[in-house]
DNA sequence: CTTATTTGTTCATCTAGCGAATAAAACACC
DNA sequence: GGTGTTTTATTCGCTAGATGAACAAATAAG
């Protein structure tokens, strides 16, 4: 958090390659990095001093090419290892991860965690670890990585409000760590889906990439030169909670007409219900298999049903809109298990979008829609913290 | 504008200190940049030798003090000068500012700016400036800063979308360095603005500090650290476009419901003139005194005027609340002449945001409402482009 | 006149990075 | 098999930029 010396920076640079791009030989990080040979020498030397990374031991040849054979350099799988959790509303998705990076095991848990107790929450949270753990027998943990919905300060370790609990300002950072006796580093949902896409990803991770994930609701993490964009306490925004709309459809956060109102998971299911003049619903989070029913069935032709999608694309684009006139961002993404619909909101969605934009600003942007899963969200909060670690790693040797 | 190299940095940090405090003592600057005296000597030991900076020759001892006085570096203010100009709907504003940023001379023309063909409107620009230096004798013009309304692109300088031309992606700096053969440096207007209000208040040059300027349209120029936020091409967002009310009133862009159709001052005219039942206005942009007079009207209780000023606040709160969960600033500031009806806006501007957001965000940002002329564009573009020229002048020395 | 105090400069040192020379490890070719 | 060629990696000396410490300068107080 604080700010780099010259010297972790470049080695933060060289680390987060590696990490990304598998093994590699030294001249290529050079390449890559735009370093001089002599300078990723000098710096790849204390790296594999300190055990963080390894040489390729193996003699094989490069093949082809003539020359002194590449010799790779990878990371250490044996430093340690760290746990990704996410959390949504009834189900907890765990990820086992080497200091590598390599995933080791992944489990997910359905357990409903809306509206516990503060301390109720964190010791289901605590006790789902602890057992992850034990049971793959991590080795030597070194940190876990959480990654939640709502209003969360990293630096802190605070969540200061969320859908998801009843409490505000809840130390879940904190908490956790007085359960588990390790260090816990807490993130956005979407600022890890955010930072998760943008590793896949080349191009985003030049200038600024806004990531819109629709799914139990709508976030925003939002990247500048492929690093998160911090605002003055949070990292990626409960977008979904602008209002667009002034006497929309309820949202839960107790407000009307939001962005989440139109588009999120339970918003749908909710309205979809309402058409078919079934009760209210008690499911207050649909499982993927009615949400597919519901598109389906839109899918299929469904009047009522297709204006409800109709109606959420034109929120979507009214949305991107609002991103695009304040951030001005050179890549815009949509992902979530939302996208799974994107067929039937896109003709509403660029026509709210075509309609308050100029072409001179919207041409700026490239809009994708990524298919990603929720996997990807440990996977992002676990990157974050092994890039954290790696930094710790080198001021405790330092001190 | 290409990255600038760490002595650069230093450089410009040093510049700008001292073009905002006036006259220090190399220790002062020091303390204010967290630099040793080591290096300050040695960074003002060349820009002294260079002619940039001149020492304090009056012998004059600092006073109560005992201990070597203190020797003052100031900006020499024979190296030249540069022009600072705003264009608005029917005004052109102009600034002479000498080498150390000092105000030498200003003017302003009323002149029908709006549906010029290009070619015209740089003619009459060029003009007008050519002939303020004329007349103001302006020795050693090294520079024109210009400030406009609309989409600009400050690094190729082109105009790409503004609501005074018909035309599109004007390339009016260099249109007008073409006429006048001198660099021409542009700039969004709200972003000059930003710029030099946070010139004026140190706290809003550290964090996030969002600057809504509301006049003759609303924009928005967004600033990190102090500097300005670039977006993928432009610099301040016309952020008076965003749709908030999808069947608002009529707004200039061709859109309806935007932030502007409400806010803005041609807008509140507009459906001034509506309300008195009288013809359609002839007058696109209402001059100062009409405002006024619309304003003391619904002050002294004009029912359906009161309530123009109460929609309006509460359009200016929605947007607010929107750059609050986008940006997450630290600090936010409201200017432009659309201020003047601030205590009108107030309670509906507050009620507004507060439905829409969460107090913990809230709390994040100040909110602070800055009293600011069209003075201030004029300042701040000339600011920008004089520190372009500190690093020009360097990098010729260098070359 | 001496001393204390504050300001500014000089100098040796440190970090970070780089170009150039050099070493190392393979293949290609005679 | 020896010799050159090619590619990879390391070493070394140099430079930029910043700094702490010693030092020089300029004043007020006593």
């Amino acid at each position: 958090m604080n700010p780099l010396t010259p010297r972790e920076a470049a080695r933060r640079r060289l680390l987060d390659t590696l990490r990304r791009e598998g093994p590699m030989a030294r001249v290529e990080i050079g390449q890559q990095l735009g370093m001089s040979p002599a300078s990723v020498s000098e710096l790849t030397a204390s790296l594999v001093d300190e055990g963080i990374l390894v040489t390729e031991e193996t003699g094989e040849s490069a093949g082809l090419i003539r020359g002194r054979p590449k010799v790779r350099l990878y990371f250490a799988d044996t430093l340690g290892s760290v746990i990704g959790v996410w959390t949504g509303f009834n189900r907890i998705e765990l990820r086992l991860v080497d200091s590598a990076g390599r995933n080791r095991a992944s489990r997910h848990i359905e357990h409903p965690l809306r509206n516990l107790e503060a301390e109720e929450l964190m010791d289901v949270l605590a006790e789902a670890i602890a057992a992850f753990a034990r049971d793959t027998n991590a080795p030597n943990l070194k940190a876990v990585g959480l990654a939640c919905q709502g209003y969360v300060d990293t630096r802190d370790g605070i969540v200061a409000w969320s859908p998801v609990l009843g409490a505000r300002d809840l130390p879940l950072a904190s908490g956790l760590n007085r359960r588990l006796g390790k260090p816990v580093l807490i993130e956005n949902d979407a600022s890890a889906m955010a930072f998760a896409i943008a590793q896949r990803h080349s191009e985003l991770r030049s200038g600024r990439t806004a990531c819109l994930m629709v799914g139990d609701g709508v976030g925003l993490g939002f990247l500048i030169q492929g690093e998160l964009y911090r605002g003055a306490r949070f990292g990626g925004s409960e977008f979904g909670h602008v209002r667009l709309r002034r006497s929309g459809p309820q949202c839960r956060c107790g407000g009307r007409g939001c962005i989440e109102a139109f588009l999120a998971d339970y918003a749908l299911h909710r309205d979809a219900q309402l058409i078919d003049h079934r009760p209210a619903p008690t499911v207050l989070i649909p499982g993927e298999d009615a949400m597919d029913a519901i598109v389906a069935q839109a899918r299929a032709g469904h009047p009522a049903l297709a204006n409800l999608f109709r109606e959420a694309g034109e929120v979507l684009g009214d949305a991107v809109g609002i991103l695009i006139q304040t951030l001005e961002p050179d890549h815009i993404v949509i992902c979530g298990p939302g996208t799974r619909a994107m067929d039937l909101l896109r003709p509403s969605f660029e026509a709210a979008l075509e309609s308050q934009t100029i072409p001179e600003l919207r041409a700026l942007a490239t809009i994708q829609v990524v298919e990603s899963s929720m996997d990807l969200l440990t996977e992002g909060v676990v990157m974050q913290a092994l890039r954290e670690l790696d930094l710790d790693l080198a001021r405790l040797r330092a001190a």
